[in-house]
DNA sequence: CCGCATCCGAATAGATACTG
DNA sequence: CAGTATCTATTCGGATGCGG
């Protein structure tokens, strides 16, 4: 179901694949409305919570349009009552990682959090994807698990492979637990894990050892850091 | 000069990474000028001119943003006569990935050249990047050689690793001629490259082998076969 | 309530004329 | 050539309405 166009649409007129793209993802909020179903389906209601301000006109538009486009589907998940929920298609799915690329990208825009800014765990967890350094991956399996204000998620490292996932580990090696800007913070380099344990924003337990490892995963400085000076006077 | 914001600019107000993105490079047209940088430096007025329809107050604005977000930068080109040219700073240039994902993952909604629709020979050529098979790359070290229209590109392989360049090649093991439209379509799968020679709209010379490499460095089946989803109207 | 459709003022985009 | 300035067309954002 591609090329669709859908008559009377606002176009580029390039016969090109990036411009081609942009017809069908190029509106506003479309490409944040994917961002939201990467981590799986989510209901009508549920993407205008997380979506603040896009007006339920938009939202509506969107969805009909990605649809027809072969971006998005409704399915039915179990135990939803029989309403509907919108999830990727295998097409939707291919924008993985040059979404996840942009959000790794936008974070060097990311500033200090302002009174109008709203925040969630999941768009922190997002960026963790993108975060991944394929080249530092330890050979150990372990899990290491994230506890964002009331959200659960977890990577899983198995075979060199890491991955994340929704939901608590049942033995993980490392539990950090933090609230959503903060955890933003840190994946923008803005805060280092330490300045943020210090601070009290961020507490870590678990084998200190997997901590290292998961920072490296992350391509995090774990603790030393520009602010290295200003702690030492402690 | 990140996080800048420019005051009364519209905002997601979101702390999350895609979202900054967005608020820097989702207006409209803003990728498409991205996409013109990423084949080297340009003039305000090249960029109107591969731009159709863009206005000019518009690409001004978009520049001048883009100037101020880090993006981009003014430089003095030599040989342009001290007029300055517009080119990537180093986080413009980090954008290539998710730019090039993007054109390729856009290519399967082109649809038939419409009349009103505009081609230029580097268009494709941006695909090509985006189409290499990194698990085929032939260690043979040879370089491919595209006309299209009126411009020249190549892509040199040396030592297993393809690289695409503007220009002639001095020793091409393989010679394409064509249309940019053609050019397109082949890479959109919408015709094989022996429905185009058979056509008449594309032209190769050289080395049988070379051609079969690229074909498959390309990912591009060389010629057999119908194309199953050549003809997928609706 | 949820899932939209409609209406309207505000913000953006497009076209064109004009200037250093 | 490289932009401004200005005006019109389109889209967005927010409020409201409505059927299930």
């Amino acid at each position: 179901m591609a090329q669709t166009g859908l008559a009377g649409k606002r176009s580029y007129h390039q016969y090109c694949g990036l411009a081609s793209a942009l017809d069908v993802l190029g509106e506003r909020w479309t490409l944040l409305i994917i961002r939201e179903l990467l981590m799986g389906p989510r209901r009508y209601g549920e993407l205008l919570a997380d979506l603040p301000g896009i007006g339920t006109n938009l939202l509506a538009d969107r969805l009909k349009f990605l649809v027809d486009s072969g971006v998005l589907r409704q399915v039915d998940v179990h135990g939803t009552g029989g309403r509907l929920s919108y999830e990727l298609t295998p097409t939707g799915q291919a924008l993985r990682p040059m979404v996840l690329g942009l959000a790794h990208w936008g974070l060097e825009f990311v500033g200090d959090l302002k009174a109008e800014d709203t925040v969630r765990p999941h768009w922190g967890f997002l960026a963790v994807e993108a975060m991944f350094q394929w080249d530092k991956i330890s050979p150990i399996d372990e899990s290491y698990q994230f506890q964002v204000d009331d959200e659960v998620f977890r990577i899983d490292v198995a075979g060199g492979v890491p991955r994340v996932a929704k939901g608590p580990s049942e033995n993980a090696a490392m539990v950090a637990t933090t609230d959503a800007a903060t955890f933003v913070r840190i994946g923008a380099g803005r805060v280092t894990p330490l300045m943020a344990m210090v601070g009290g924003q961020l507490k870590l337990e678990g084998d200190i050892d997997a901590v290292l490892r998961c920072c490296e995963l992350l391509g995090l400085d774990a603790g030393a850091a520009p602010a290295a000076q200003a702690v030492s006077g402690h």
